[in-house]
DNA sequence: CTGATATTATGCGATAATCGCATACAAGAA
DNA sequence: TTCTTGTATGCGATTATCGCATAATATCAG
């Protein structure tokens, strides 16, 4: 069974002669009538009856097309699913970030992605590191997105950009007038900290502890959006990675710091698959991001 | 985009590799590699991904092929659907008889049909003469049951049988000695009668009112099968047509008739419809069902 | 009845697609 | 390395597809 043949009844069964949906495929009266003719020899079947000149739906043949119809209609959903894969107006992304990450960095690559690709499905997925490897390495999703290095088998990883930290200070604090706030600069200030146990507050920590410079550790809290809303209310300075922090523009001073505390992100992928077109995308999408709102990374 | 290029994904997928699709579509594995390669041409996409020397589907394959499944389940009801077809193990057969004749000749048939088709729906209609004639014409009906003559547009007639008409005595009764009654011998009797409006009634009250032949008219009733209940429980005879006589044999008593009263009984179909394989087969079956039980007709 | 019109069916030849064979190439295992 | 397993591709034979021309058949108007 061909689907030539097929589409030949239909196109039969739609303008009624054999001359007509010639034309309607683009053929010639005989090559229609022939693909009618094959399909009921190979079928064992009369799909239509001769009569009077004309041909003339039999009631098999009716039966036979009710079910033809059907994998017609399919075959246009093929086509269109293949158009689709094309232009990527399918298909979903799943992306995993970890908390800070997530919020900088991220919404502005997903509204161009959707803007882009109206009917790709994006899930965002917010994790720990743990988390994160898990469903990377299981290719639960398809991209992540974490601070370098990591070393998990399954996972294949790219550099995605490297950032310095920056301070950040009220609006109209006294240091605000320096381009680059360095470490001294914090002695003795109150200080807005992440909550212990991440990379990143192990770092600051180490390198106050170096300097042997201290600071008043008024208050904790678990997450960098966080940090950013509290020195923007007043009660301190701190020191966080670039993205958050440039979403606070507007409530916050933003400098950069010495000396330099600096962060690899990286793009993490499952191993052993080929990464999706939208995944791609994604990527390019999300560098271009990237070189455009922060050109230092 | 070819049936046998969606066929070899299917079979790739299955299998695992082009040899072993090869293998399970009778081909060799120069063929499936082709398809697989062609299929991706035409589509504009990498369904495979070529890895390690391995076919190893990519997301967007996943994609496609999830839709391709379904047509190729489709093929594959199609295929079936044309082998039900060609074995009348699906279809569906419409009968529209009028009610004298539905109950005493039909069943039989339906049983046999019913037997060797199991699949095969089987409605019957009973329905007086106008509604018969509009529900063959219409098409509603695939093949209806009726006393001859009939002439309506769109519709054609075959004479099933033709019969001569029975008298019929509770058992016991003084006549059932004789092989044949003759309407004289029924002057007087009790006589349970169709009620008026049929052609029957019409055609045996006239055969009286030649005859000068007074009969006892105590009970009338709309159905044949009723008359035959009310001369089995010995309040009177009768005549009715043989077929539903048969069906009390047990009950009553069946002689011939004299003078004949003949009715033609015939098929009708909808014209300008070639007859599905199942009509066919259904006149077949109630032709030869006649001839086996009612071999005079 | 007769020609005009419309429709399907089929013989024939050119072109294109399909397939198997042989072989080259790639990757993992012994 | 060498063997095994698997994929890709050039080549030639076979088969299928299609258009053209034409025949056969039915419908309709006069």
């Amino acid at each position: 069974m061909k689907l030539r043949q097929l589409e030949a009844i239909r196109a039969v069964m739609a303008s009624g002669t054999t001359t007509h949906a010639a034309e309607l495929m683009g053929l010639t009266q005989s090559a229609v009538s022939r693909l009618v003719a094959q399909l009921e020899e190979e079928l064992g079947l009369s799909i239509f009856d001769r009569r009077h000149g004309r041909l003339q739906i039999t009631p098999e043949g009716q039966q036979f097309y009710d079910v033809a119809k059907k994998v017609l209609a399919g075959i246009d959903q093929i086509d269109a699913t293949a158009r689709d894969i094309r232009t990527l107006q399918a298909g979903a992304l799943r992306i995993l970030a970890m908390p800070a990450l997530a919020y900088g960095l991220l919404p502005r690559t997903i509204a161009k992605i959707n803007n882009r690709f109206k009917q790709v499905k994006i899930s965002v997925g917010v994790g720990t590191r743990a988390e994160l490897e898990d469903g990377i390495a299981s290719s639960q999703f398809d991209v992540g997105i974490a601070t370098l290095p990591v070393n998990q088998k399954g996972i294949e990883t790219e550099l995605l950009c490297s950032v310095d930290c920056v301070g950040i200070l009220p609006l109209g604090h006294a240091l605000a007038e320096r381009e680059t706030i360095s470490v001294e600069d914090m002695a003795g200030l109150p200080f807005v900290s992440l909550s212990p146990g991440t990379l990143f507050r192990y770092k600051v920590d180490e390198l106050f502890a170096m300097s042997d410079i201290r600071r008043g550790l008024l208050v904790e809290v678990p997450s960098t959006i966080m940090v950013c809303e509290l020195v923007a209310s007043g009660i301190g300075v701190s020191i966080v990675h670039p993205f958050v922090a440039a979403g606070f523009r507007d409530n916050i001073v933003v400098r950069r710091f010495a000396p330099s505390i600096r962060f690899e992100y990286g793009l993490l992928f499952p191993v052993s698959q080929r990464r999706s077109l939208l995944t791609q995308t994604f990527v390019e999408t999300i560098r271009a991001d990237i070189a455009e709102h922060y050109p230092e990374a």
